[in-house]
DNA sequence: GTACGTGCAAAGGTTTTGCATGGCG
DNA sequence: CGCCATGCAAAACCTTTGCACGTAC
């Protein structure tokens, strides 16, 4: 996952133990590319510490999430993903067979700014997604 | 649903039938905002056609979004919720409170061309959401 | 009249919770 | 050593499916 690192640092200095079940979870997140379920999770963390247990994965996660170090992402389904908790994520998404594609020019910069001037937000994070037919498809 | 209209022509013109049911679900689209979840349509479709089920909206919205008149849309959680297919959709999103505000003004148009050449997709819709704190949260 | 659509209820899958045990600090 | 975290299993929840009946065309 690009943008995570010393998630283990930061689970410490929050007051949180770091077990074998957290550091196998963030293992995964830091070896991976973006996008992981939670199953995703389970099956790879298990592969490091083959006791994990799915209710772990769920409160690690959660875990991460109120941390504000991931993010939740859903796509074109209703399985949540975690995603680094900053910087923008742009996808080109077939409708029809899934097929996600990442661009990385994207326009978002000076909207961002101007958004978080208008309503007086503190932007984090922003995903820009574009949804139609692939080539294949049409 | 802003851009939602004739849903009830186009479905017979796709050669299903208008039933009670699907009449009741589409008045719900036609007559609230966007982002409406499974749940919502079948609650306030239940005002209109009481014997509605569950499983009949699942059915009808999946129906719906077969046709291409309404696309599946996952925001911060993993409740399936339904825009009009076409056109933009803008939001700034607390990711404390949940807060969501629908902005207009949107750099996408030209990305969007860009990306139909690129990649050779017909881009039917685009979802630009940033997510950080509101004045409140922060 | 016929084929499609519906409601109900059961099945399937995913996420959350309760509780006794174990391990980090 | 105390408290937090874990695994397991059950519960809760959401979505899908099978089937007999009803209804739009």
């Amino acid at each position: 996952m690009s943008e995570i690192c010393n998630l283990a640092d930061k689970l410490k200095a929050a007051g949180h133990k770091l077990t074998w079940p957290r550091q196998a979870v963030i293992e995964v997140l830091e070896n991976h590319t973006d996008h992981l379920s939670h199953n995703q999770i389970l099956e790879e963390g298990q592969k490091i510490y083959p006791k994990l247990s799915r209710a772990t994965v769920y409160r690690t996660m959660e875990l991460l999430c109120q941390l504000n170090l991931v993010r939740p992402l859903y796509l074109t389904d209703a399985t949540q993903r975690f995603i680094s908790a900053t910087g923008g994520h742009h996808h080109l998404i077939c409708s029809r067979c899934g097929t996600i594609i990442e661009f990385d020019h994207c326009t978002a910069e000076h909207l961002t700014q101007q958004l978080a001037e208008q309503y007086g937000y503190l932007i984090q994070s922003h995903l820009l997604e574009f949804q139609g037919l692939c080539p294949d498809c049409q």
